[in-house]
DNA sequence: TGTACATCAGTGAACGCGCGTTCACTGATGTAC
DNA sequence: TGTACATCAGTGAACGCGCGTTCACTGATGTAC
């Protein structure tokens, strides 16, 4: 089923996966059309065989991101989860891995965008409120028994706004500011957790 | 003092001021050389006799953006203090508050470009980087007495995070993650107080 | 008080560059008989 | 199995446009005597 797809099918799933490092990794501006098909082994004028648009590219490359990091982030839980860790915090371990804040190419697509979201077109947009509400509802997922949904907004407010700080901030001061973050947050919603 | 600038000098600050509303408004890349001296009423050609480049200016635009922000905020917490605010309490709900969702150009800085902030050049990484550590330090003087200093540094993330999810959402949606969020700040830091 | 000159802030045309997008074309793959 | 043709994915030159930056110039302000 991986395998049969057409060769076009094939090339435009690889200048998804090329764009959602990049989106990631240098922001909505960060890097153009002619880049993008570069990296992918092809050349500029193809592009608009595969997407009407550019905007078309940044919507599918941010489902791709979330789709990649979904599977990254739950084989990262799962580990952690054998080892006695509880659901919760496994999430909050691994999302506010330190590795997270090098790696924002293949991190949280959310974290990596948030304050351009709010600029872009309209369907980029609208795309990047699905990929918020989606984080929440992982988030919500995760809460230890007894603590109110309502907070699985507050929590991803906390993660995604230190992730952000930690990375602007680099060094030890961002590692410094995570490890605060992830004690806070398994304090507060798991205080009597042997993590 | 304050009219006491030269000519130049007015112009410089008048550029400056514009230039703080336009980042916060439509981030680094959203507005260009051009635009800001037109706006501050100037051609483009006189730029560079004011600033030696581009960065120069966002530089000292975040700074403005800052100082701006920061008479705002005492301004609207001395307000709700005069009324039997606690100082966090006063803190959360300016800074939390509705008017800041659309307002985007008079707000806060790092709310305003935290994602992008890590890829700018150097030296407007470096004024990013002052104004987080600010932004800490300013949310530490609100701790309520008995409250680890190093909660601050998870209290700016919190607010700065849920500040860009509600700009992203939007609407009825945005506005109540800002509510849980007050909430959940306030009960968990101040359980005892009146607000 | 008036004149001559120097300084200064701002103007506007021009520069090179990179961007998103279009399009006529090529060369490979697939289909018909 | 082989030949002829149609379809298709990708190529690369070209487009208009806006950007940051430079620079020769202008017109107003300030200074000297």
């Amino acid at each position: 089923m991986t395998t049969n797809l057409s060769r076009k099918e094939q090339s435009h799933e690889r200048i998804v996966e090329v764009a959602s490092r990049a989106i990631r990794r240098a922001g909505y501006h960060g890097v153009g059309v002619a880049d993008i098909m570069k990296e992918a082994g092809l050349t500029h004028g193809g592009f608009y065989a595969h997407f009407a648009s550019r905007d078309a590219l940044l919507v599918e490359a941010m489902q791709q991101a979330s789709r990649e990091n979904r599977i990254d982030l739950s084989a990262s839980m799962a580990r952690r989860m054998a080892k006695r860790d509880s659901r919760f915090s496994a999430f909050v371990w691994s999302y506010l891995h330190d590795s997270h804040l090098e790696s924002a190419e293949h991190g949280c697509v959310v974290a990596a965008l948030s304050s351009e979201m709010m600029r872009q077109g309209d369907d980029v947009q609208q795309e990047a409120r699905r990929r918020v509400k989606d984080l929440i509802a992982f988030v919500r997922t995760t809460l230890p028994d007894g603590v109110d949904a309502g907070q699985a907004e507050v929590i991803t407010a906390t993660m995604v706004g230190a992730l952000q700080l930690a990375r602007t901030l680099g060094g030890h001061a961002g590692r410094s500011l995570l490890a605060h973050t992830r004690e806070a947050l398994l304090q507060q919603y798991q205080p009597f957790s042997l993590t």
